[in-house]
DNA sequence: CGACTCCATGACAATATCGTCACAAATATG
DNA sequence: CATATTTGTGACGATATTGTCATGGAGTCG
């Protein structure tokens, strides 16, 4: 089976060196110069793992990164950061923005390579079981199906995948940004305004059957799911 | 909720240290001195997370590895080794051999806090909370909550932004100028005075709960979060 | 002890934000 | 094709939040 790893990488030696490296232990290698280069490969192929450098040409690594934690689809996949810097607050930032490693170049290829197996080894073999819950609510979202107290509720789609982010997210404020990026998506114009009325009609829709008050409004930001 | 995570190492002051900063971001920390108090340990509890030292009195970290990923019950919790050697081929013996990350002593506490997360957001499948505390103040940024007591105190955006930057700067003198920039922006125009009447808000707002005069008047200058 | 500065406090008006409804357009359903 | 259902948006009243001011009191200094 082939094992896909994407290196986004601007400096040409470097990149095919570590190309190299991974063939020799039998992955295959996707390249990319840029990180609009590296959108561009996401489109077609969802690599195993990205390693991704700090410093590109056109925007930085953490965008990047954000971008991919963002898509729906590829959210999931392992990202290494690789720098030339070596301050910690970068490596911290990286970490906390959603890379699961993160190397100081000159990197040896021996760790690097030992970094990425550690990875893969982890997200093989990775199922998701598609049922969430949260206190009497339960969703399973293969299904499409959810129930409050047994009961069956019926939502709209959109609903739906509102109530999915909370459950994914219980108890975490949900700044409406992020909301409409996550149930909408990044490239729709929708207005801030929609998220509320959506929230009313999941709340209406889930109050019938259960106690209120699941969904919180914070004053100023969004909502977040949570027992008071 | 809680997060466990488990500590072996052999060194006491290693050991408290990190237990202090684990606790200070929320986490419950469970310490073993050696290999076989870790094995005893993993008997009661199923940590979410492990912190292995290298070399341990009784028996090798890597030994400890492979005991853990043997037993079906845990085999799964993620492990960071921390080392005093830096040598490569240790680095990539332990990531072989089941360790999903490796550090090299004298450890950065906010490297490892980062790289902490980082796992637990993968095992767990959400963002771990960043909870911020002082005394008998906690704050949970990402789930907008703030606790004094363990009693849930309401308070305002501005409020929460202020006890925020407070939060994170536990005894230091604050300028009123340094918090208007922090909380309001720096391109914002509001009087000095402002920030007084919010001070008095959030006073307010944590006085019931708690003994007064966490925030102390620094005449001249600002405020400051400090214990009498 | 004055004279002065600086801060705590309450009141208030302006503003921002939210919940809710109604409606039209888009989409699905039969 | 006709009828539901879903979806996005504007409007508006209710409520929370916010910035500013006025006033009195506390702290500081010679």
């Amino acid at each position: 089976m082939h094992t896909n790893i994407l290196i986004v990488e601007d400096d040409m030696a470097i990149r095919e060196m570590m190309a190299f490296s991974l063939k020799r232990e039998g992955f295959d290698a996707i390249k990319a110069a840029s990180g609009h280069e590296a959108l561009e490969q996401l489109n077609q192929v969802h690599p195993d793992l990205i390693v991704v450098d700090w410093g590109l040409p056109d925007m930085s690594g953490i965008d990047l990164i954000d971008s991919i934690r963002r898509d729906e689809v590829i959210k999931e996949v392992p990202i290494i950061m690789l720098t030339a810097r070596s301050e910690e607050q970068d490596k911290i930032k990286g970490l906390e923005r959603g890379a699961d490693d993160y190397l100081t170049k000159p990197a040896s290829m021996l760790e690097l390579m030992a970094r990425i197996r550690a990875h893969l080894r982890r997200s093989k073999g990775f199922e998701t079981s598609h049922k969430l819950t949260y206190q009497d609510i339960e969703m399973d979202a293969s299904a499409h199906e959810v129930k409050v107290n047994e009961l069956a509720v019926n939502l709209s789609l959109t609903e739906f995948k509102l109530l999915k982010l909370f459950l994914q997210n219980p108890n975490k404020l949900l700044a409406r940004e992020h909301i409409l990026n996550h149930v909408w998506g990044r490239n729709t114009f929708v207005e801030d305004r929609t998220v509320d009325v959506h929230i009313l009609r999941l709340r209406k829709a889930l109050k019938p059957h259960a106690r209120d008050k699941w969904i919180q409004t914070v004053r100023g930001i969004g909502y977040k799911l949570a027992s008071m």
